[in-house]
DNA sequence: CTGAAAGCGCTTACAG
DNA sequence: CTGAAAGCGCTTACAG
């Protein structure tokens, strides 16, 4: 006996196609496709008829043919190296929200630090004639371990290093530390210390360079901000820091964290030493990791780098240049916006 | 004047074919391919020769050309609901791994809990010829707001709830409890309390039934386990439930919990009481999310689910059912694995 | 108003 | 050993 249809898979079933929606309709090919693209003349009765019986069918055009025509192929690629994924994912889904009802759809690529991987990626995007390319990462300084300077199609480079003359897309961190200080300062806070992360980073100078820019104009004095790891031990070792020394005139009102670990860890110590937050020292983070914020006692507020805005920017910048549409390179930043909790008090009064 | 050649968009310069390669190597567009793929038979001097043009040339094939004659895009489709994406991320990650060594990409579709996204990703990816899908998200007891039931293609379910007859993976959730218990008996834990979340997820009777089991089987008696949020908050609370009441003899020397926030909630809340960690109760979380466990005090024993290696079967199973081999319907369960840090205290003697 | 032809870039029988 | 032809599924000038 012959494989009988009951155990054939089901998926064995070639896809309806358009020679077969015009054969039903008894048109030819090429009236059929113009029927369903609304190109060409035809009577609205032809045209209804073909529609209608490509309806029936559940025809869907093949996007493999169409794409091999138009030389478009509605998808693009998206190489990241954050397989931790805390900044890469909302970036990413903003990306393929942007995308999805263009009809774009989005390869996933994580490269890791690996050349290897990062080259093999590459190809394969390019094999598969993706209209672009949006390069993205975990930090802003830093490159991909691949070469994105000399291909036929337009990249996008968001929350990553762009090569020179690229379109690159970042979150302003300086106007990001100035959200935060400047809430403190309308808070009535006015010895507002600095403590983030490791000098290695370039954001740990851009938003230290804003807060002391702020303090200066105005014309508070600062001390210099604390590096350190992006850590929560180092928010502990950081109040101790902070506090040990000098009396309490000399002591901050409050700290601006590099990031929600920090603030987190900044938090904890200072409860621990009953220093009541945020009455006797307001605390603000960076990145508004909800689910770090939300945990502290009390709740962060924090800085927010907007990033799946960020993806969808991206995304979108990466359709116009697909579409011939010239775009100024070089980096374009995108605001952050503060998103306010408990931990860094109320207006006065 | 014309556009001239500085102006003009780098990227415009097309893709070079094998009809060029086969003009400059002086033969057919046939033998061109045959030459390229190892096919047909020919001298091994002209071979050579055609493939060294091709090199030189930069030729890559037109994946869209080639996926339309062999009926196999080299491409499949990732649903998810996770924008969250702890859980989603590194499984994600393990799946492109997977494929990506044998040129197989994989299109990312966010899917919230939209129907509309849902369906729209999918029309997508059938309209892309993907050679199947796989489907993931955030919890093994809730659909994807997807029909995935009647496709022409074969279908994955990793880490979400399968359809009935469909091939699913999550991990073995009773087994990863188990070995958070027998780890605590080996230690000579006797009185060892599990702290998990709410009622409506699968995992926590799962997890509860493994706990309870094992004690049992040890000829120790268990109490109820304490269901809550899966929140630091409810860590909190649950450690004053268990040792507000009874007297010393009746509070825990081990704390299983249901996730690794509240296992920090837990281990917060006894430092504050004074309770020693591990020495006086050890303390297990579960997700072993890397971030969380290492920054409690002390770091965090965790099972981990082994989501990379659960996206990379799932890659793997949908490649062979692409290929044509048939699998065994129904779930299968994936072993974790515990990773010991300093919370549930050492080896006695 | 509709259809036949050519073609996108490739592969695979089939001739010679 | 190599090439001409047909074809994957579609679209778009061009005739009629």
């Amino acid at each position: 006996m012959v494989s009988d249809a009951e155990s054939a898979p089901v998926f064995a079933k070639p896809p309806v196609t358009l020679r077969e929606v015009a054969a039903a309709a008894g048109v030819s090919v090429a009236t059929a496709s113009k029927a369903l693209n609304g190109q060409g003349r035809m009577t609205a009765e032809t045209r209804e008829r073909i529609r209608e019986t490509a309806r029936l069918l559940g025809f869907r055009p093949n996007s493999l043919a169409q794409s091999l025509l138009r030389k478009r192929s509605f998808t693009v690629g998206l190489l990241t190296n954050d397989t931790y994924g805390r900044f890469s994912l909302p970036l990413m889904a903003g990306v393929s929200d942007a995308l999805v009802d263009k009809g774009v759809s989005v390869f996933l690529c994580n490269v890791e630090d690996d050349q290897r991987l990062g080259q093999l990626h590459v190809e394969a995007m390019l094999d598969k004639r993706v209209d672009g390319i949006i390069a993205t990462g975990k930090r802003i300084d830093r490159h991909l371990p691949v070469d994105l300077s000399n291909l036929r199609i337009p990249v996008v480079y968001a929350f990553t290093q762009p090569d020179p003359g690229a379109v690159g897309l970042v979150s302003d961190d300086a106007g990001g530390a100035r959200l935060a200080v400047e809430h403190f300062l309308r808070l009535g806070r006015r010895r507002i210390a600095h403590v983030t992360g490791p000098a290695g980073f370039a954001v740990v100078h851009t938003r230290a360079e804003a807060w002391r820019g702020v303090l200066k104009e105005n014309g508070l004095t600062t001390g210099e901000p604390l590096l350190g790891a992006w850590s929560e031990g180092w928010g502990h070792e950081a109040v101790e820091k902070l506090f040990d020394k000098a009396g309490r005139g000399g002591q901050p009102d409050a700290i601006f964290c590099g990031n929600d670990q920090i603030a987190r860890g900044v938090i904890d110590a200072l409860r621990e030493r009953g220093i009541r937050v945020p009455d006797d020292v307001g605390v603000i983070g960076f990145d508004n990791w909800e689910i770090v914020a939300e945990a502290t006692r009390p709740p962060l507020t924090s800085v927010d780098m907007n990033l799946a805005s960020l993806g969808r920017e991206a995304g979108l910048a990466l359709l116009s240049l697909v579409d011939g549409q010239p775009a100024a390179p070089g980096i374009r930043k995108l605001p952050c916006r503060l998103v306010v909790r408990q931990s860094c008090g109320s207006p006065p009064g």
